[in-house]
This record gives structure tokens, sequence and C-alpha cells, in this order.
RNA sequence: GCCCCCAUCGUCUAGCGGUCCAGGACGCCGCCCUUUCAAGGCGGUAGCACGGGUUCGAACCCCGUUGGGGGCACCA
């Protein structure tokens, strides 16, 4: 049985590396049958918001990654918030204590730092391991100081070795990894603690995180031996480092990247199975020759010892076409229902749509879907339909509303003003008449004009069709408007 | 500086010693279709970082070089 995790800490914006990280998990449980622990790590009470907490909850639903054992799920090795937890670890502190794998460090960095410059060594070398056998006296010394001990797990001396999932054999030099800090002077328990002991406890087999995490692995090693001697936990878990996502530059993406913002997706109208898929992709590859897939045809599939080692860049014309593949493949009915809230945003219909509105959306709906990248794209598309005038963009009326294409909105006013049947078949072959046969103009130079008057733009659906959805009372009177504010000169 | 990871088209990748003068996708460029834009169809552009080995044979294995990245907190 295979225990995988997520354990984000609730601080300001979601990463899409770590939604990343957080699918991986879940598609590596749920191909395995295992079950996927949800866990917030929440240790640093300076930076973490509640706000932020709900926040990362409903970017997991969103995305569709539903956990077993987790906040509002619950679990038998709950709570699962570790600001929850504080009871949990200071016994497993005080069962490492007793057993002599942690001991009390009096070493403030500075003297650290000191020491390492006096014998001639760079500081960054971190602590020197000088408090590991401090005599009685000598603790109660500094303690006279009024220092505060932290806690240090004691290194093994051997070399420490794991066979990573995604990378085979990784190994650190014995001495290599300082003795590090469990717990702060004043008891606070540090991430490299409470992380591995909540992994230990609830029993978690499979470890994918981010490659920037792998330095930091010995240490977890080590933790994990001391636990397992004291019975807290029974044996290490695998370990799998998965390769980083990459901004625009040769850079880990950033949380300063506004790229990395997952919310920017959500608000642009990514489908959540767009960009699962695309987030997949960030590593891990369906086939040879596909690249299109459903959550579910993922998890069929997926493979951890198959993801790649070397980083993923952020590619977001990528993520799009992905994106715009899903949305293509949408029933029109599910098309309608995911625009509409874009549209209501944007105060072009009632949400839901009024019978009208209704009836009209899911006429053009064929014809959208096939222009829309990410949902938001919709407004632009269909603002024109819901609206009583047009706001026509100054750029396409230029190009398309000269003065010299006056005589192409008389004539198409003129031609459907009394058209008897508001067909689109009807509409296309009186306004052929007029304009390409009446006015001898290419296909081209007389649709444009007609196309920027009704619709504002120089792009937009078919225009028989949506010449029929307009009808033709607002059809008529936008011709005319274009024909004074646009041709007169 | 020290430790570690990585190295196939611009980008993401397939490739797990011969079937690869390297396949797919995005992007880009043509053409077709066409009332615009898309979609769709067809075609094209472009890559195994370098040097040594191992082997009958290397994109695939080993070593080195170079390059890129990550980590070095009483943050997570």
């Amino acid at each position: 049985m295979t225990v995988t995790r997520f354990c984000p800490s609730p601080t300001g914006l979601v990463h899409v590396g770590a939604m990343r990280t957080a699918l991986f998990n879940w598609a590596h449980a749920r191909h395995t049958g295992g079950t996927f622990v949800f866990r917030i790590e929440d240790t640093d009470a300076a930076r973490d918001s509640e706000e932020s907490y709900r926040h990362l909850l409903d970017c997991m639903r969103w995305l569709g990654l539903d956990w077993d054992e987790g906040p509002e799920v619950g679990g038998p090795h709950g709570p699962y918030r570790q600001s929850e937890r504080h009871e949990v670890y200071r016994e497993v502190a005080a069962k490492l204590v007793a057993a002599g794998h942690v001991y009390e460090s009096f070493s403030t960095n500075e003297e650290v730092e000191a020491r390492r410059r006096a014998a001639g060594q760079d500081p960054k070398l971190g602590y020197d391991n000088a408090d590991r056998s401090l005599t009685d006296a000598q603790k109660a010394a500094f303690r006279a100081e009024g220092r505060e001990p932290v806690l240090r797990l004691r290194m093994p001396d051997t070399d420490l070795v794991w066979a990573d999932l995604i990378r085979g054999e990784v190994r650190f030099a014995a001495g290599s990894v300082p003795d590090f800090v469990l717990l702060r002077g004043n008891g606070v328990p540090l991430y490299p603690f409470t992380n591995p002991v909540d992994d230990a406890l609830m029993g978690v087999t499979d470890v994918l995180r981010g490659e920037d995490l792998l330095p930091s692995t010995p240490r977890q090693l080590a933790l994990y031996q001391a636990l397992t001697d004291v019975g807290v936990a029974q044996g290490t878990p695998r370990f799998g480092h998965l390769p980083l996502v990459f901004g625009e530059g040769n850079k880990k993406l950033s949380k300063r990247d506004p790229q990395s913002n997952f919310d920017v997706y959500r608000e642009r109208g990514f489908l959540p199975e767009g960009l699962v898929n695309y987030l997949a992709l960030l590593g891990w590859a369906i086939a040879d020759d596909r690249d299109v897939f459903s959550p579910a045809e993922m998890v069929e599939a997926f493979d951890v010892t198959r993801v790649s080692a070397n980083p993923a860049r952020f590619d977001l014309k990528k993520a799009e076409a992905i994106n715009a593949t899903h949305v293509r493949a949408l029933p029109v009915d599910d098309y309608v229902a995911r625009v509409v809230p874009f549209l209501a945003r944007a105060g072009l219909v009632a949400d839901p749509p009024t019978p009208g509105q209704d009836r009209v959306l899911r006429a053009i709906a064929p014809m959208a879907q096939e222009r829309t990248v990410v949902l938001s794209d919709a407004v632009g598309l269909l603002g024109f339909l819901f609206t009583e005038d047009v706001e026509v963009d100054p750029a396409a009326a230029a190009k398309n509303l000269r003065p010299e294409d006056g005589e192409v909105l008389d004539a198409a006013a003129a031609a459907l003003r009394d058209l008897e049947e508001w067909t689109t078949p009807r509409i296309e072959q009186a306004l052929k008449e007029a304009l390409v046969e009446g006015l001898g103009r290419k296909p081209r130079q007389a649709f444009g004009p007609v196309r920027v008057a009704l619709s504002g733009r120089t792009v937009s659906p078919p225009l028989y069709e949506s010449i029929e959805l307009l009808g033709r009372d607002r059809t008529v009177r936008r011709l005319e408007n274009a024909r004074e504010t646009h041709t007169r000169g």
C-alpha cells in the first residue's frame, strides 16, 4: 500500500509548481490504489494565514485533487494541520532526547561563524557540531548566561544514500551535513523535524517533492533512522525528487513571478482538466505520440519512475494550446455552463442566463467553442450578442469602416431591412447579392465593414449566424450607426 | 566557496546498445479550405553540448570537460 502526501505551507499565493507536486503525488496514489494525504504545514505563525489555508483547499478541489486524509476530511492520523500537533512533536522530541539522538546546543550563529573563520574555513559550511559533547557544567554555565538551547540531531558518521525514484542512487558523504536544529530555543519545532515526524506517523511510503528539497534529504534520512530507533517510524520512505519548474529565464519559477500564481490560470478560464494535462506534461509523458489526455487517463498511465529528471520550463503557449483542445472537446452544454460565469461576471448575461440569453448561447456555442482558448475569451468574442449597441474598436474601424465603406453599410442595411425570412441562409444570400454582386466587391471588402459594424471587431464568430442571432433591429441599427459615426469623415 | 542535481529541435518530451541519416507536441514558416478569426488538412524549419573510453555497434553504458540549475537559517 503506497501512501503519498502533499504538505504545503499556507503562506501567500498558491504556486503552480506546488500544484504540479500535488498532482504527481495524487496521481501516484491513485494509480497505485494507495492513499493520498493532505497536510498543512503551518508551523510558521508569522507567515501563515487562514485565508491562504482556505484558498489552498479551494485550489486542490478545483483542480480535482481529492484527498483521502486531511483537513475537512479527517482520517486516522489527524489532526492534519501542524499548528494543532505541537504536543506530538514535544513527545517525539522527548523520546529522541531520552535515546541520545539529539542534544542541546548553545552556540549562536555568530559564534559558529567566528570559529569557522578562526579555523580558516568558509563560514558557509555552517554549524560545526561543537556542542556535541558539552558537559553538564558547561550547559549549566550557558543557562546561567540566560541562553536557551536548541535541540540538534546528531548526524550519523556514515554516508547517507538513497535510491531516488526518479534519479537513481544519490549519495552524500559522511560528515558533509552538519547536525541540524529540530526545535528552537523556545521549544517551537521546525520544518526539518515536523515534516518527517508527520510523514512517519501518517505512514507515508512515497515522498514526491521538488528537487529544491533534495539537499535536505540526507537530514531526513538521519532523522528517520533515529525515529525508527525510538519506535516512532517503521522504516524510511522512498523519495522521488521532481524536476523544478522554470519560468521565462533559466531560473526556478519564483513566487515573485506572476506566472507562478495558480489563480491567474483559474481566472483566465483554464479548464481544470486542461491545466492538469499541461501540469502533467511538466516532467512526464503519457506516450511518444500523444500529449492530450484526461485526468483519468493520467491516473491510469502514471508511473513515477518514468518522470523526467530535467527541469521543465513553463510554456504558456503550450499550456494554452492544450487547454484549447480540451475546450473544443467539451459537449456544447458543458461549454455553455462553464462560460456563463465569465459572461455573467462581465455583466453580459444573468446567472443563470435568461431563456433568451440561453437560446443565443446555445446557438453560438459550437462556433464560439473552437475559438476559445481560455473561457474568458468568450467575453470578447460573444459580448456583442448580449448588448444593445456595440462599442466599435477604433483600430477595427480605421481598417474596415473608412469613408469608402459607407456604401457597403448602406447596401447591407437595405438588403436586410425588409428581408422576409430572417435565417442564416437567407441572410447570406441577401448579403452576397447586395455586396458581392451588387457592389462588385471582393468578399473580404464586402463583409469586413459589416462585421466591424455589428461586432465592433475584425474578428468574430461566423457572420451570417451572428446576424441571425442579433436580430433585425439591432443589426440594422448598428449598420446605420456605423454609417453615421464612422464613414462620414 | 562547499555539497548535490541535470544535459535530445527555440520549448516540453519519446528514445531505456542495433529497427534513429532520432519520433511526437507547442511555437514558427508556407500551402489548401475560407465572409474575418479560428478549427481542420498537407508540407517545411530545427536537436543527440564537447572529449575520451567500453562495445562488432552508442543519443542510449563509464570517466572527464564545459554549461545550466538547486541547496547551504533557530523559513518552509
